[in-house]
DNA sequence: GTCTATAGGCGGATAGAC
DNA sequence: GTCTATCCGCCTATAGAC
């Protein structure tokens, strides 16, 4: 997996190879097929992965904050997010990026992977609805409906009741922070930005705010453990 | 330039090659070296005419509305944005998606053709500003600084003064739109979002509304022109 | 588990004839 | 402008020996 990855980051995802995996890790080609039935297999162990790890990165950025901080949870989890794809472009494009030509992801294996980063949020979210700290929009009647039953397996799940408006307000937010993330990372926002980071934070915080969550933005320490640069994920 | 397309629709933008494209038009591969140099030649000026089109169809939708309507101007450039997408993915995927392996662009180029999307966008808000009718936020002084200074090409265009807090919102603007349309086009909203089109215009709104700009979103009559689903844009 | 050997294919690019 | 012929390299994947 490791050799893979640094295939991914020298020559892109897309030409990721056997032959040059089992180069770098000191077998020959037909030997890697004993671990990855295809290259696809491959390609999807390796998504997986870099799904697993952006939701441990959420989730753990998510801890250091006190449970009852909505706030405070929610910015450290979109910022670990960020953070993240900068310190993994390749493994961002990988899922986030273009399609790899060819490659045809299986819903059953990446979809479990990928549902988590979202249910991080809208745990939290569901969390300051029900304490009564949440301000949620209103939203046209069929998208509301619509959104309300999807919201379904969540009210199970705890006892409360989540409207649909908290979905929206999820997706939004992923816009968003999803957005910044994308231009950075793949090198659009690069000549114009002066300082991404804090661009970002500041952002993150006034999208915060439409909801009633207020945080105090940490604008001037950043450079402190963030000197990285964005490499415009670039071959 | 439409077989080079047609290959990319199919089989994705990396996976663009010269004999595939050579069949498509009829001819024997050496024959297109005559107009494309290299493969980087023929998709740089891929990248390009999609940067074009792009700007084109957004500055062909800004121009459908009143000129001192700032608000209706930006609307409909951000709503063509995302339609131009959702109808291009391939295209879209080219320029914004993960970058193909082994190709490097080349500035001269493509900047230009890119930089014509934002010119729109920074000029309908210098007008706003300079009209009145505009809502800035405060940013911290390093980096309004920093944004005051790239405005100074756009102050010297037009007589009148821009703020770095303009420039800001173009960017905030920018990774809204960008996001949803991102997540949309590579299919990671799609089982979650009923309406992609209807949310879109909707957050649009919302975003607009935050710098005192204000539109009615037209959320119910756009099934009329809008059939399309997004195609995840894969393979 | 790993190797050598190999089948069978796709790709960029050029030489030189017409 | 377009062709045939060709060089040279890359890739996935399998067969069968050790």
């Amino acid at each position: 997996m490791a050799a893979a990855r640094r295939q991914m980051a020298e020559e892109g995802a897309a030409s990721l190879n056997m032959r040059t995996v089992a180069r770098y890790v000191g077998i020959t080609p037909p030997a890697l097929y004993r671990y990855f039935a295809s290259r696809d297999d491959l390609i999807t162990a390796l998504i997986v992965e870099a799904y697993e790890e952006v939701a441990d990165a959420i989730e753990a950025a998510v801890a250091t904050a006190p449970h009852a901080d909505y706030a405070g949870r929610l910015y450290q989890g979109v910022v670990a997010y960020r953070e993240w794809a900068v310190a993994h472009p390749t493994e961002f494009a990988l899922i986030y990026g273009s399609p790899i030509p060819g490659y045809h992801a299986p819903d059953e294996s990446t979809g479990p992977a990928a549902a988590r980063q979202g249910a991080i949020f809208v745990s939290i979210l569901g969390e300051a609805w029900q304490a009564g700290v949440l301000t949620l929009p209103a939203l046209p009647a069929d998208m509301q409906a619509s959104l309300d039953a999807q919201m379904t397996p969540w009210k199970r799940e705890h006892d409360y009741d989540l409207p649909g408006a908290l979905l929206y307000m999820v997706l939004a937010m992923w816009s968003v922070m999803h957005g910044m993330v994308s231009l950075e990372v793949f090198g659009h926002a690069g000549e114009i930005l002066p300082d991404p980071a804090v661009f970002y934070r500041l952002e993150i915080a006034a999208q915060l705010a439409r909801i009633g969550l207020h945080i105090v933005p940490i604008t001037y320490d950043v450079t402190a453990n963030e000197t990285e640069r964005s490499p415009a994920a670039s071959e």
